[in-house]
DNA sequence: GGGGGAATAT
DNA sequence: CATATTCCCC
């Protein structure tokens, strides 16, 4: 029996819990990866291998079709970056996801809505942003599952040993994939917020694996959250129109008020990217923080009358040691410096092409520097930032954990340290998490 | 009575 | 905590 056979089988038997089930079917299964970017592309593989996916990595669009249309069945899914250097990236969707009707799923560095929309039409059924989460590579499995559902489905051919009354995915618990989350907002947003019903939402979103309820469910959420963002705009409005009045009346208050200390909080938003974990935590995340802030009075005095750059204030208050390296991982340097090269011997995965034509990221680190996987984050930023719209504050949840690429990598090793060892290869993704987590990380 | 949305359960 | 289910209202 297949790999695949025997997922889909497993599947169909029995109804194990969730948990179970995600922990147990990507064993095996077959993923060809596609990135120019030879580091995004190892990070990639190095998370993948971490969920015991077979990996398979090419850094060119070209190289990946040509072993798809040679032996296609060898792979069940493919992950591949929409920006490529030797073809367009969508037309490669196009053909691998449309043509070749091989489940793919296109990652790129930022979260447009209109790129991830675009993915779709070209045939990709999810997307994943850099630097990519072990959260969300590990349920990759599930879209080779519903493809041989759906096959399965549509020629009437269920294969033996399946029960057509046991329990398929739609029936089971719906994650909320990016995708789907995606294809919901853009839903929502053609209807316009206030008319947005479930059920129109539901009959454009054309999603056979999710139910008119659980869209009503997400709805409520999305609500909420869209509720809550105003909320706070209102309120640090609120905080600004009071500084003002203070400052004309010239009544500067030699104690820390609200609104100087959301005042001080703004601006340094405007300035670094924990603005994105504000969002999503909203007003009372910044208590705790706050007291940290407060207690340095002159700080703030200063940071009132303009004269400390808000970066200091903030570094301040990071490096306090209140936050250990643990809850609080991001240093600035993280993102301005890249770190020393990784040990880029010890690779995990399958690599396709000449190496010796590829980017080597120690000789070359100058064009290294622009396509650094943890640079992306201040571009998603800048793109969230500019939106007009209301902000995507669930999307955004999810954003904040990406600040440290490889934080979930950390935990995952750190756990599973104390379970067992049954996991591969770990020496690229320990070193990876050494380098970003050691204390030498260069300040700003 | 079908559907929307808040409340509540899992 | 995210998603599902219930409940109440229109």
């Amino acid at each position: 029996m297949s790999k695949i056979e025997a997922v889909h089988v497993s599947l169909n038997r029995a109804a194990p819990r969730q948990s179970r089930v995600n922990a147990n079917f990507p064993e095996g299964l077959s993923v060809l990866v596609v990135d120019d970017n030879v580091v995004c592309l190892k990070v990639v593989a190095a998370v993948l291998n971490k969920c015991r996916y077979k990996v398979t990595a090419t850094t060119k669009a070209t190289e990946a079709l040509k072993i798809l249309r040679k032996n296609k069945k060898s792979y069940d899914i493919v992950i591949t970056d929409v920006i490529m250097l030797d073809m367009n990236g969508f037309e490669l969707l196009e053909i691998i996801g449309l043509e070749m009707d091989m489940p793919v799923i296109m990652m790129s560095a930022n979260d447009d809505k209109e790129l991830v929309m675009k993915g779709v039409r070209h045939g990709a059924r999810d997307y994943l942003i850099k630097p990519i989460r072990l959260e969300e590579v590990k349920n990759i499995w599930q879209h080779v599952v519903r493809k041989i559902l759906f096959n399965a489905t549509k020629f009437g051919t269920m294969q033996a040993g399946t029960d057509q009354n046991l329990p398929i995915p739609s029936s089971k618990r719906v994650s909320w994939t990016a995708m789907l989350h995606s294809k919901f907002v853009d839903a929502v947003r053609q209807l316009g917020v206030d008319k947005a019903a479930p059920k129109k939402i539901f009959e454009i979103m054309n999603e056979p694996e999710i139910s008119r309820r659980s869209v009503a469910s997400h709805l409520q959420k999305y609500r909420n959250a869209l509720r809550k963002e105003n909320t706070k705009a209102k309120m640090s409005q609120e905080s600004e129109n009071n500084i003002n009045s203070n400052k004309t009346n010239g009544l500067l208050s030699n104690t820390i008020t609200t609104s100087c200390i959301n005042q001080g909080l703004n601006t340094i938003n405007h300035h670094n990217i924990f603005a994105e974990q504000d969002m999503s935590t909203g007003i009372t995340s910044f208590g705790s923080q706050l007291q940290t802030f407060g207690a340095s009075t002159s700080n703030a005095k200063l940071l009132q009358q303009n004269q400390l750059p808000p970066k200091v204030v903030v570094d301040q208050i990071f490096n306090t040691g209140q936050f250990g390296p643990s809850n609080m991982p991001v240093g600035f340097g993280h993102y301005s410096c890249p770190p020393t090269p990784f040990n880029l011997a010890s690779v995990p995965f399958q690599m396709l092409g000449d190496a010796s034509n590829q980017l080597n990221p120690i000789s070359q680190p100058d064009s290294l520097a622009t396509l650094l996987p943890w640079q992306h984050e201040g571009r998603n930023v800048a793109n969230l930032k500019s939106k007009e719209e209301p902000i995507d504050s669930i999307r955004k949840a999810q954003f904040v954990r990406h600040r440290y690429p490889f934080e979930n990598i950390e935990r995952q090793i750190n756990s599973h340290h104390n379970n067992s060892n049954s996991f591969l290869d770990d020496d690229l993704v320990s070193i990876m998490v050494k380098q970003f987590s050691s204390n030498s990380a260069p300040k700003l």
